[in-house]
DNA sequence: AGCACGCCGACT
DNA sequence: GTCGGCGTGCTC
């Protein structure tokens, strides 16, 4: 009897594949193992075991499989339940869930060696220039990759190339299967066993003392010895401390005073927690909260907590997991974003020291294994996951409580590549699969979740105390259209924001200042005749960044220098138009050339390492003035912060977008609440051409149910979530008239079946990006219409769609609950 | 998604 | 005349 194994590929396809194996291999083989499986001419790829049966195909004779890659399975059976339904439900295939689940560790491809054929016999003179050029590298290098041959001839594609040089056996070709991951060896010494004798160290040191650094490390080592006990001492460690060369360690090495050793070391390791810091008071509204949600959890229900800005919800948090902790099971804590964890990661190490694991994009691949398998092997250090949404991909096996912190952030979704899910509600799923806990946390709610707990599909519990009886913020609007009018301002800054500027620095207080970059990037005008540069590769203009002198495409990253006169007319009219971040800062330096500013924008915060250095020093109050973007509203904790200022909350109001109120009343309540974290109240200041905007009306008097209200109300009357749901399906196309034509038949095709609720096709703001031109469609699905049925429908029209050879070239993307 | 195969323009 | 561009189809 044959056995065969279905297989899932990490790539968009539906299909699953199915191989040969042996009958030992089937017995060996469990769902949620990795397979290498050769697929196509001469790929192997690393597939996940789906399932094992007898059943021969019959259209086509299956492949073998190369290797099993695994002993257990590294996915459990509950995370490809809850992948699938990701899958499902976002409309996007099994193998794009497992992509971006899967550490790219995990995932090995092969790839193709050329090695020289060293016993053949080589008439140079037989060889083209191009090839002679191959031949030569190879005399000096074990092996090319393909893409270092692309670079050496200068030729995109080489395969021909290296064809004939196969055919003249000159090389020999071969498929390298790799494992990325590799543990980390970290480098300790130790004196050698001879110097436990007295005697000998002391003819040591006076050896020695004709080598003053080399005593100096022996010293060094000492001290940290008795500093430390009888712990390891890091090869590193030991660098520092004597501030002596790696050379000075090695040549004691080399003379064998010292003995270097390696221990395997896990990335994920950190220190112990402190005892004293474990315990934590609730005060009576935090505990109030914390039975709220306890019923809610009684209920098998998710909870909303809604605890205004620095309300102490944390702590809450911290009280869940340590009953989550006590009933031995493992915490998930989401956050929407990386930026934010160093803050928090210090904080609940406090709580629960090394139990407590990371996982975030920034990590290292390697990083990223050792806490999946960590998770997997549900082991100590893995007890509590903070991480970002990919977290919720994690192999949990007895997940008891799952935190979503500052659940209305829209970065929860995922936009570009597939699958394009949104953590929150994933997570939502994932908690019910796992019987598990979860509570949503906000000082804003997003509508969604603020419906699902007023219609009681979620519990609620609220915090409307900031944390210490520290006052809420006293927010102000500064109306500038007045002040532009009566030319009353200084560049970007009122003069009532300048003056409160002036007193809090006077007071040695730190200020915050935000400015939206959204809309409002500065672009680079000819005053002469009114060109602006565009990209050539998408509808855009571009934008200028000052520090490299540079116009950029935010959406391709095409870049050019700044042109000194106007590309269209030659004149060298040239002014700079809107204003970003990098604009405040250099206003700033001219009023205030004393004061030290800093800027947490995109750009400034790229590197591993780069956003936790702004905070840092800011916090050490190195600058006295932190402008940034929307970063700086997000859950960041400043104590010395007594003002923060708006530099213009219209764009954002403006924005052509049904959410665009909701997100305005969240992103300026969240920077309003980075003011005044202590007894001092805090100021804000919100600068606006619209002073009596409903929304800015309802910030400053801080009230959330009234926005709430007036949201619910237009999103029934205009048809939008969360009493309908949305689906975007965008279309991409080179060809501009045939993305036109398709787009058409497509919303026509979807009218046909599910009626008028279809909006569109439309060009996005954005209308052409990497040369693609694109048209979104939007489905309004209503509550009674069954939404899994509809999907369907959308996918029947997909395969009829994709029937039409002129449209072949047309690629469709859904976003379901696009936001 | 890759990657191979197949058909049309710009160059040695 | 070829090289190399991209459109189309297939992958167990």
């Amino acid at each position: 009897m044959d056995y065969f194994l279905d297989v899932v590929l990490p790539i968009p396809l539906e299909r699953r594949f199915t191989y040969k194996i042996t009958q030992a291999e089937a017995d060996f083989i469990k769902e949620g193992m990795r397979v290498a499986v050769p697929f196509g001419k001469s790929k192997i790829y690393t597939a996940l075991a789906y399932s094992v049966h007898q059943n021969a195909p019959e259209a086509y004779e299956p492949k073998e499989i190369y290797q099993i890659l695994d002993e257990q399975p590294v996915v459990t059976q509950v995370q490809l339940k809850h992948w699938e339904w990701v899958a499902k439900y976002y409309m996007c295939t099994l193998g794009e869930v497992i992509r971006s689940a899967l550490p790219s560790a995990f995932m090995l491809e092969s790839e193709t060696l050329i090695l020289p054929n060293k016993n053949a016999d080589v008439d140079e003179a037989e060889l083209t220039d191009d090839e002679f050029l191959v031949f030569e590298a190879l005399q000096h290098q074990t092996a090319l990759k393909i893409s270092e041959i692309s670079d050496i001839v200068d030729k995109k594609n080489v395969l021909k190339l290296i064809n004939m040089l196969v055919h003249k056996g000159v090389v020999l070709q071969k498929e390298e299967l790799y494992e990325q991951y590799k543990p980390k060896l970290v480098r300790y010494v130790k004196l050698s066993e001879k110097y436990d004798d007295e005697e000998q160290l002391a003819d040591l040191l006076n050896e020695l003392t004709r080598a003053p650094k080399q005593s100096q490390v022996v010293l060094s080592l000492f001290q940290l010895k008795s500093k430390k006990g009888n712990k390891p001492i890091a090869i590193a460690e030991l660098e520092k401390e004597s501030r002596a060369s790696r050379a000075v360690i090695k040549s004691l090495i080399d003379k064998n005073i010292l003995e270097e050793y390696h221990i395997r070391k896990d990335r994920v390791d950190f220190d112990e927690r402190s005892e004293a810091s474990r315990h934590i008071d609730l005060n009576e509204y935090q505990q109030q909260a914390l039975e709220d949600i306890s019923k809610g959890f009684d209920e098998k229900k998710p909870v909303l907590l809604h605890g205004v800005t620095s309300s102490g919800k944390t702590e809450v948090y911290v009280k869940l997991i340590q009953k989550c902790l006590e009933e031995g099971k493992q915490a998930l804590y989401l956050l929407p974003e990386i930026a934010l964890t160093s803050q928090l990661i210090n904080r609940l190490r406090q709580y629960f020291g090394h139990q407590v694991s990371v996982y975030h994009s920034k990590y290292s691949i390697h990083e990223r294994v050792e806490v999946w398998n960590n998770v997997l092997g549900n082991a100590e250090k893995a007890q509590i996951v903070l991480g970002a949404r990919s977290s919720l991909f994690l192999p949990f096996s007895n997940l008891g409580l799952v935190v979503v912190d500052e659940e209305h952030e829209n970065s929860f979704k995922q936009f570009d590549p597939a699958p394009r899910y949104h953590a929150r509600d994933a997570a939502v799923v994932l908690a019910s699969m796992h019987r598990a806990n979860i509570v949503l946390g906000s000082a804003t709610p997003s509508i969604e979740s603020m419906y699902n707990a007023r219609i009681k599909k979620y519990g609620y519990a609220s915090i409307a105390h900031r944390f210490g009886d520290v006052l809420m913020p006293d927010i102000n609007l500064v109306d500038i259209k007045e002040a532009t009018r009566k030319r009353r301002m200084k560049g970007h800054f009122s003069e009532i924001l300048i003056k409160t500027i002036t007193e809090a620095l006077e007071e040695g207080e730190q200020i915050i200042l935000f400015q939206n970059r959204r809309g409002f990037a500065p672009v680079v005008e000819c005053t002469t005749c009114g060109h602006v540069a565009q990209c050539p590769n998408c509808d855009v203009s571009l934008t200028y960044h000052q520090h490299r002198n540079q116009l950029r495409c935010h959406y391709c990253g095409y870049h050019m220098a700044l042109q000194q006169a106007c590309l269209a007319c030659g004149s060298s009219t040239l002014d700079n138009k809107g204003f970003g971040t990098e604009q405040i800062q250099q206003e700033l330096g001219q009023l205030f050339p004393d004061v030290s500013v800093g800027r947490m924008d995109l750009d400034t915060t790229r590197g591993k390492y780069a956003y936790e250095k702004i905070i840092s020093s800011f916090e050490n109050q190195e600058m006295d003035i932190l402008v940034g973007t929307q970063m700086v509203t997000k859950g960041l904790d400043f104590r010395n912060v007594s003002l923060v200022g708006i530099m213009n909350a219209d764009s954002m109001l403006n924005f052509p977008d049904f959410r665009a109120h909701e997100r305005s009343f969240q992103m300026l309540t969240q920077v309003a609440g980075r003011a005044g974290r202590t007894q001092k109240r805090g100021k804000v200041l919100i600068q606006t051409y619209n002073p009596y905007h409903q929304i800015l009306q309802q910030v400053t008097t801080n009230n959330y149910d009234k926005m709430f209200e007036e949201q619910f109300y237009e999103r029934e009357q205009f048809k939008y979530p969360p009493l309908v749901r949305l689906i975007k399906i965008t279309l991409k196309d080179k060809d501009f008239n045939k993305l036109n034509e398709a787009s058409d038949w497509m919303a026509g095709s979807l009218r046909n079946v599910l009626g008028p609720n279809i909006l569109g096709p439309e060009y996005p703001p954005v209308a052409r990006i990497r040369r693609d031109y694109l048209k979104n469609i939007m489905v309004k699905i209503p509550q009674k219409q069954p939404l899994a049925q509809t999907k369907n429908s959308i996918k029947r029209i997909e395969k009829s769609f994709n029937a039409i050879s002129k449209y072949k070239s047309v690629r469709l993307v859904y976003n379901v609950d696009h936001i």
